[in-house]
DNA sequence: CTGTTAGCGCCTTCAA
DNA sequence: TTGAAGGCGCTAACAG
């Protein structure tokens, strides 16, 4: 009676070696045929697949990942689920890992770059292939350690910086000029901008310097804001709307930080009995599903987020080795004409 | 010069090995205190700690999982990310699980059991503490994988049936039930349905089912349904809703399978100018946020989706044993008075 | 309070 | 086409 009281008190798990045995095989042997890897003889793939079958056998990956230094885990790092667009992000992630060997870990980080620093910590000591972050806003810290890990770093969402490795997105600062000038272009000429915390996102206030720097190209300027320190939402851009429209003299268009918060701006105007966009335009960004079915369809800009999740895992594997310099990748954006400016 | 050259491409780790030696001290030493575990000097701590910062030193969890036979991972198994629902039960498990040593491990099965098992198969496969899955519909490999785990499992959303471990969800069917008494109970006897795809959702047939049964205890029956092949949406809702319209003798309210679907409805019946409720009343499922910001907040049923992830977690790790039998746990839901029924 | 010693379960190498 | 052997990096047990 030697020490083999260590054994969990889960089931005793089946391993390979058990496989091996009921098979007659060496455990090299099943450990190839587990990874359709290596030549094998369809007459003992067969015979060690039944033992697989009757064991109910399941490859520790744990121990796998350790023997062959390569986890294929892909960490991701968001600052939230509550906001549609991470989720389109992750799909995007999903479908291009999707059949791949390689499986996503997501954290979230609620928009505190000292969680996010916890979090990147611990994806780091799973050890992953890459790792796919959003944004660009990171302590020193978290930058030193993507920067050493010399995995493959890609930053999501925005390009308006130089990434450590790999920048998946769009110029937000341009989408804020595109936003002023389209805006300009249809006459409107007094602007009224509804935003939403922007410690938490650096994006928005991208926009919003582009939609400045537009209207002073065109000589105006943002005649009434209305800046909330909460998080963007529906019931947000509602208060801040109720807010812009008291302004004297009227405003004749909003520009949101969001489309979620432009919505909240149209449910407004429907219940103050506002007609769009003839007494007030507005304006959003992101192009959700909800604006464009709308009775009237929002305006907005389209990001691309499903590709911006692809492209990032794409460019994530084209290569294991850093390359000298980092590059950038632009997912665009376009201007959507709808019903509201 | 020996067989040296199995080292990766990657920079050579770090490991507690290079640490312990920098440091002076065996590698356990370094091991404790990477873990808070067990008594350490001051001192020692100290020391060692430096030698963490000089060398950039990050545990490999991997190997640490596979020494200690604990992963600390926690899988969890949601249909989807685009239906906002499943991103909020995953913040309740990110806030139960925040602050403990386990990290949640999530994989998406786009509505499709195979998909699922394949799914659970991988995420076993990293010997995770317990697993968290939405539903009960499973295939039958799935079913036996989860039982012979032998680590708890969760099955969440729903509590109509009987779980292979523990159940965390509200009763669909009597949610339906009420929906029908609530209606009934307001002087509405002209019912129409507007659905979504009940292969991939079968909680939504059972709410159906439960309305069908309070209709019928009234006397009363659904007059007109349109129920669509497609996922549900804003976009399905509208166009379910225009079909039911053209409906005769004209229903005096809508039941929707789901929000999305009943703010699809509010938007229809804007555009063709029909008012709300004395024209047509909308009830709907889930009580999301947009549908309380909207000019008339939608009436419908409130789940409690966060609440649904966080006691998942709390459930699943109140002990590691599963006990003889199976429980369910009730989070309960309420009928919310809006002004569109 | 600290170091030594065996593995954890699997994969890679290498020889057969 | 297959098997044996030696780690992967860390932690648990135990002796000091």
């Amino acid at each position: 009676m030697q020490s083999r009281l260590r054994l969990p008190d889960r089931k005793s798990k089946v391993t390979v070696k058990e496989v091996a045995q009921r098979a007659g095989v060496g455990e090299s042997t099943v450990s190839r045929i587990m990874r359709n890897k290596g030549p094998v003889a369809e007459e003992t793939r067969k015979r060690v697949m039944e033992a697989v079958r009757a064991t109910g056998y399941v490859p520790n990956r744990i121990a796998g990942s350790l023997a062959s230094l390569d986890s294929h885990l892909v960490g991701v790092v968001i600052p939230s689920l509550s906001n549609i667009v991470f989720p389109e992000v992750l799909q995007g992630i999903h479908a291009a890992l999707w059949g791949s060997e390689n499986q996503p870990v997501i954290s979230v980080t609620e928009y505190d770059i000292d969680r996010e620093e916890a979090v990147v910590r611990g994806l780091l000591s799973w050890q992953p292939s890459a790792i796919l972050i959003a944004g660009f806003e990171h302590t020193e810290a978290t930058r030193r350690m993507l920067i050493q890990s010399d995995i493959r770093v890609v930053e999501m969402m925005d390009i308006d910086a130089v990434p450590i490795d790999i920048a998946v997105g769009m110029s937000h600062r341009r989408a804020g000029y595109a936003t002023g000038r389209y805006l300009v272009g249809r006459g409107y000429r007094r602007f009224g901008y509804a935003g939403h915390d922007w410690n938490a996102d650096r994006r928005a206030r991208l926009r919003y310097e582009g939609l400045v720097d537009a209207l002073r190209d065109a000589g105006l300027t943002i005649a009434a804001e209305a800046i909330a320190e909460a998080p963007s939402s529906v019931g947000v851009g509602k208060e801040m709307t109720a807010r812009l429209c008291t302004h004297e003299p009227k405003l004749d268009v909003i520009v949101y930080s969001n489309d979620d918060m432009a919505v909240g701006g149209i449910f407004h105007c429907m219940g103050a009995g506002i007609t769009l966009p003839d007494q007030l335009a507005i304006f959003g960004f992101n192009g959700l599903d909800i604006g464009r079915e709308l009775p009237q369809p929002l305006s907005t800009i389209r990001s691309n987020r499903f590709l911006i999740g692809r492209t990032a895992v794409e460019k994530a594997f084209e290569s294991a080795q850093r390359p000298p310099e980092p590059s950038v990748i632009d997912t665009g954006f376009e201007v959507f004409t709808g019903a509201t400016a």
